[in-house]
DNA sequence: TTAAGAAATGTGCTCGCAAACACTTTCACC
DNA sequence: GGTGAAAGTGTTTGCGAGCACATTTCTTAA
């Protein structure tokens, strides 16, 4: 094991003062070439790895990032993304990391440009962004850009914007593994449900469009003779909008025995058949979220794709972290695990690892 | 977001010295009854959380963890824990944490009383031990008691003998998912098979024999009427020794079309299928390493479960780390995920989440 | 040759905490 | 009342790195 080298150790070895050290460790002017060499020289052959917290205690300096956001009301999983990304700076205090969090409305341009502007003038020095529309992404991003400041981007990819990084799940990948997951159950059918929720007309994300793209590239690679039937219910509502649709669809489908929905609200249809008790009816989604282990754990839901929210937002933060104050090289894609949930594994699951 | 408070702020606040509010702090004799008054008041009204990072570096201690594991020759399984060891270590290094780690012989006690004879000498702070049989596991963790040594038990459980904390997969829950998963292939089947590696008739942990039990468990539950027929291995081998023996399994049982094997090994099977262009059969098993990648990507493997090795290792250290040197809590249990992979998500798995 | 300015180098203080040390007060005991 | 030990308290140093500032050395032009 590497004994500990100090740049005092490095000044002894190499004839020169500490501060000589530190003006090439920082490749700041004022430097001979022969102390340069001379440095460099004991450089090579100790690997010198510089403490961080003393420099840290001795920079003595603020960081601030900022998060910007769809506004969740009770959206567990942006909730979670949020508290991962709060968990990380809470874990990393001791560096003087600052977090604030700002909000948009989804599909409301102008919420997330009066965000990005707020954003701008506080001049962070690291920024995460849940991509709003790619315009209005586009032109936050390229004045991040101008200014300096680096920003990840937090669930869509975009490159073209040339984030520091990128965490997400590969939505295409999900959604075709979720149908090779759904089939090991509906081989046999004839017909499956499709469930969205949509407003306007419209999924509530890039995320959920894509999901479905994978998921109907598998299908139709592999069951190209089963029927897929959607179900659209309506974003805002409650039991007493859903149930009679709910109703009218299962009465009308006698032969639909499974189905799915890429977004985060299968206990819909879940909890509706625990509560109809209507056998021979599972579904799969995604989202490891209270009322989804509860039907999963009851048995209306067979699987679920958790997304690692928690694990996004807290490596979202430390990944700026360590790029900024640590000054480290950090991966470019992070894409999440794809991680099948069941009754009988989801006892284990942990929405963090470290 | 709380301001940061510092030593010298409480002792200004409640009109002391640092030195007495350091000695409040620390439990540390000789202080009056007004002083810790005082300073508690102040304590209670504002919430300090001490600098760990400026601590680490006045209290300037080296600490050593020591690991106890079986020897390995190329079981990725146990490299990874070790690798997840060491990169903990590393993470860590500005707190002058080191680890020495130390192996025994599988089955043979006396190597590994010999090797724990020679970590109680060398006084550790910290001991990480992979369990050998029970006696001799716990003569040792019974001195490390005595000693005061804090121990943690990575991958086979025994509350008994009350260590700080353990590490490893609920290994009965995961031999009863696997299950679960092989029959959403095998429903049909009537005949299934378990290959097992022994050595004079055992295999090789205690884990992979809980794991059968779980298997059988969930078979007896759901498809009693299913055989399982096991294919006994040697341990040691190569493909001569196995072909043949795999050649006979398979010709003399025609109905076997899914097997299942509760080591790392699958691998034998699997690459067995590929090479004989064996049609057919389709076998899951155990670890994230690389030849059953390779078999998994190319279909003779339909499943893996991953035991998270490396992150094993890893939090272990970790954990010792927190309690030892934070003086943090710790949680006493620590099960790993139980996680799924195939070829659809195979790509996103990651050894390391943080 | 020397003065002025630039370049190179070294010194010393700082960060927050731990611990050794120095100093003052208290109090039991003769 | 004086003595000495023990208890209580404050001061100082050092951990490793960063940075401002002081100091020395080197250039260059008068």
């Amino acid at each position: 094991m590497a004994q500990k080298v100090r740049i005092k150790d490095i000044a002894e070895k190499s004839g020169v003062s500490v501060g000589t050290v530190d003006r090439i460790l920082h490749n700041r002017p004022n430097v001979s070439k022969s102390a340069r060499e001379k440095v460099e020289r004991v450089l090579k052959e100790i690997n010198y790895q510089p403490n961080m917290y003393a420099s840290a205690l001795a920079y003595n300096k603020q960081y601030t990032f900022h998060l910007i956001m769809p506004k969740h009301e009770s959206e567990a999983y942006w909730e979670e993304i949020e508290e991962g990304a709060i968990q990380a700076c809470e874990a990393r205090r001791d560096f003087n990391i600052q977090i604030k969090i700002s909000y948009y409305k989804r599909f409301d341009t102008e919420t997330f440009n009066n965000t990005f502007q707020e954003v701008i003038d506080s001049k962070p020095n690291g920024v995460i962004v849940v991509p709003s529309d790619y315009e209005s992404t586009e032109a936050f991003t390229s004045q991040l850009h101008e200014q300096n400041i680096p920003f990840i981007l937090l669930d869509s990819s975009m490159p073209t914007l040339k984030p520091l990084s990128f965490f997400g799940q590969d939505s295409f990948s999900s959604g075709f593994f979720a149908a090779k997951m759904l089939m090991l159950l509906a081989h046999d059918e004839k017909e499956i449900m499709l469930m969205k929720l949509t407003k306007n007309g419209k999924v509530a994300s890039k995320q959920q469009e894509n999901r479905e793209v994978g998921f109907r590239h598998y299908m139709k690679e592999h069951f190209p003779s089963i029927a897929i039937t959607e179900l659209i219910l309506p974003m805002e509502g409650d039991r007493n909008t859903y149930d009679p649709l709910l109703d009218a669809f299962f009465d009308s489908h006698p032969n639909v025995h499974h189905g799915i929905t890429m977004c985060s609200k299968a206990h819909i249809v879940g909890d509706y058949l625990l509560r109809t008790k209507r056998q021979g009816v599972k579904i799969m989604g995604y989202d490891m979220v209270g009322k989804n282990e509860t039907c999963l754990r009851q048995g209306t839901i067979s699987f679920l794709i958790a997304q690692h929210a928690y694990m996004q937002g807290y490596n979202c933060v430390d990944t700026l972290f360590k790029s900024i104050v640590l000054k480290q090289e950090v991966p470019a894609i992070n894409y999440m695990p794809i991680e099948l949930l069941t009754k009988e594994n989801v006892d284990f699951y942990r929405r963090t690892q470290a």
